[in-house]
DNA sequence: TCCATATTGTCAAAGTCTTGACAAAGTATT
DNA sequence: AATACTTTGTCAAGACTTTGACAATATGGA
């Protein structure tokens, strides 16, 4: 799609740049200029510029970027103009929390159903969600489509359980579990390590 | 306490060799050299020898670095040697799973409570902790030391909410409201944007 | 004790990312 | 229709980060 490889800092700042224009949109306001988003973002105009311009030429000289517009073609980039069906291992707090997220459909992120070691334990369903025992994933992944398994389980169980679904097709893992997922090179895995982000902050409070 | 100013990109992989260290010290691995550490990282050996010099020489020529050490020396420039006091803001499905992690105790970090505009709608309680109700939290401030304030309630909330507590004193947030916090220069805060995440994902399963 | 080997700490080069500057091209006003 | 203004897209310079190389120095075996 795009010409030359895009690097990760870029990627990482489309998501924002999403959320920045989204509240603006819900504002009511239409057209916005690299420099007047740039204030509100506390990042440079140019960067804006350059991060855009690399996907093609949003905006237009003189005027700025139409808000609309730009949500969408940034959308179309992460990804978002395609459905992705979802299944959410392990549903504990974490796994209800992010099956319970309800923005994720505006933006074809479809969470079809949690899987856990003891699926009677969750006492409350998650928006209608089912719940199924671990030992039905095999067979699940057999007749459903999964483009992204959602791990919020234990790191001992973790990889066993990755494997399982990287061999029933499924290639993006998003990973709560407390270890770096290795995986054949054509499965996408995010790792997310809360306390790494944690500890961020108290090396911040010691040290600033 | 550093001689020169050390950079966010060497500050986010402390808590990354944190945890492989850790785990090779289960294993009851004494002894690595950066080599080693490097290959099970997948970075450069050269990488964590520039790294861990920026904070003194924890290493030893011809012998490499000892595990238990290098846990105690990351651990003090993260800040871990101090005891940290948490509370949780909003005790929904996230704020329960955070208030619920067991680790965090080994580290210096303790959860206290958790606050909620519903106390009563919490129905099992997290480890004995208890749920305070949102108009209790100014009393708390000022009867509790709190560094750090974990938020995990609607963006709609978060900067009133944060301001209540920056006035009670506290100074470090670790924000998964969908906004990033704006707050005066000596609060620190950690914004974890989840979704941010996840489209980064399927941006991947898109382009590569 | 000596020597071969291992491995750090550090420097400079290479690579990547961010910023500032400005021509080109549009908008808005008179 | 002309002019002043705005703002992009793009380039090159500057800043920052990562890597490779190697002297210095320790280990461990003979």
């Amino acid at each position: 799609m795009e010409k030359r490889a895009i690097s990760q800092a870029v990627i990482k700042r489309l998501p924002r740049y999403m959320r920045y224009l989204t509240e603006l949109r819900a504002q009511g306001i239409e057209r916005i200029s690299s420099k007047e988003l740039s204030e509100q973002m506390k990042v440079t105009a140019s960067q804006i510029r350059q991060d855009l311009n690399l996907f093609g030429g949003f905006g237009q000289q003189g005027y700025g970027y139409n808000v609309s517009n730009l949500i969408h073609e940034i959308g179309n980039i992460l990804g978002l103009d395609q459905s992705h069906d979802i299944i959410v291992i392990g549903a504990g707090n974490l796994g209800r929390a992010l099956a319970g997220y309800e923005n994720f459909e505006n933006r074809g992120l479809y969470i079809r159903a949690l899987f856990d070691i003891a699926p009677e334990k969750t006492v409350k369903d998650v928006r209608g969600l089912p719940v199924y025992s671990m030992t039905e994933l095999p067979e699940y992944l057999k007749n459903n489509r999964v483009d992204i398994a959602v791990l919020t389980i234990p790191k001992t169980a973790a990889l066993s359980v990755a494997q399982i679904l990287y061999n029933g097709g499924v290639r993006g893992f998003w990973n709560f579990a407390h270890l770096d997922l290795a995986l054949p090179d054509d499965a996408y895995v995010e790792n997310v390590h809360l306390s790494d982000s944690l500890m961020q902050l108290t090396y911040r409070l010691k040290h600033q």
